[in-house]
DNA sequence: CGAGATTACGAGTGATTGCTCGCATTCGTC
DNA sequence: GACGAATGCGAGCAATCACTCGTAATCTCG
């Protein structure tokens, strides 16, 4: 819990262009923040990521999440503009907290490193993470939310996809690419799928399912690779 | 379109149990009716459907469902006690249409059919299905909608969880049962992680997709069956 | 036809909820 | 200590939405 707590620049939300001609017209100071401000906003997203994990983004109220945050409803929204703006600062947390995480597998030599080895090293920090953050599956990878909350984790979905296919290329160089296009496609979804099984299960179940999960798509990959 | 206009016993929300001793206290008679409420009925699931398709459950309003059928929000109530009822008589007509869709597989002679013919066969008429009621998606398999909806399903999913098990005992009898149970679920949640795929996909892809979607069942059958 | 039941309407109601506003408190800085 | 800015509060507003109710049209069937 309270895995966020502390994140790079969480709850930046109101925009940061500081125009350098004369001054702005109106409420466009940039707005300096106390520690005790930065507190809250760590406190109030920790609290939104559990309300949104429990009760989905539609059904959770904004005075919710203040009230588990130990806040006022008046308090929260000097701090976020409104409701989309708190998923919007808890998707960017989750979208660079991924990015870190599969940073190191941007760069990988097939010849050292084999399909499997890699798959399972990745595999396992993820599922960690989302079995820290349910609210990231429970907001942006179930279908949950309405369209403009979704659209939110549309980028890190591209990136994700697009990390996928260069994988795909790198163990397959002479795949066709359009069929990488859907085998990455593919992949992403079962790894979608299968992902809600691994942030419910018991703590005890993770390395197996863990396992099964690379199973999946390595048996796919198999049959991408050579029909 | 208007795929379940005419589906059976659609529509039959309130309780069946005839009491047999004396008479029921009050507000309790079968309620006769009339070919134009059934015909209400089943304009208003239609509508439902494509309503909560677009929006999701929660987003949904009842007073759209009812003037997207063409009738006014009293009308509705009048067949349905409450929203809630209105996915459960949703997800009883899915649950009955896919278990119907599903029968021929119960029974396979494993000597006679391949895995992977018994795949072919039936992931089409699946996806057709779901290519034409994408409500049922939405609903109950995407994540969406608050946890007592997504119970209506839950006797269909522990019905297909038994049949996968049962199709993966067939074609690997001595696969230890914990094993089993594992690979079923796996499946039936990669299964469920691909669907929104298909039915987003353009007409001309899905055929494609579908056959990916089987090697990557395939695929994970292989390594789960031999190792 | 006529009586009783069913169907249909749609403005209205009560509850919920995202969000605001006026004001009190605390912090940073001199 | 003092002043301005940031923080904090919570009752309450406006809008939305599931659902109701009084009433009228339409059907069934003798």
């Amino acid at each position: 819990m309270l895995a966020f707590v502390n994140g790079p620049t969480i709850g930046r939300v109101t925009a940061e262009t500081t125009p350098p001609t004369t001054e702005p017209a109106a409420a466009e100071r940039p707005r300096k923040r106390q520690a005790r401000g930065e507190r809250r906003i760590a406190q109030l997203l920790d609290a939104a990521g559990h309300v949104f994990a429990e009760s989905g983004y539609t059904a959770t109220t904004t005075n919710a999440i203040a009230a588990r945050a130990g806040v006022s409803p008046g308090s929260l929204y000097q701090y976020f503009p409104n409701k989309d703006a708190i998923a919007a600062a808890l998707a960017e947390f989750y979208a660079d907290s991924l990015d870190e995480l599969l940073a190191p597998f941007a760069v990988l030599d097939p010849a050292a490193v084999t399909l499997e080895e890699a798959l399972g090293g990745a595999l396992g920090p993820i599922v960690r993470f989302h079995r820290e953050n349910p609210a990231c599956l429970a907001l942006f990878i179930g279908g949950n939310a309405p369209g403009h909350v979704m659209d939110l984790q549309a980028p890190l979905m591209a990136r994700t996809h697009a990390r996928i296919e260069a994988l795909l290329a790198l163990y397959a160089p002479d795949l066709p690419p359009a069929r990488l296009e859907i085998g990455a496609a593919v992949t992403l979804a079962a790894y979608k799928g299968v992902l809600p099984l691994l942030v419910e299960a018991d703590e005890e179940r993770v390395p197996t399912l863990t396992r099964e999960l690379g199973d999946l798509l390595l048996g796919y990959f198999d049959r991408l690779l050579r029909p």
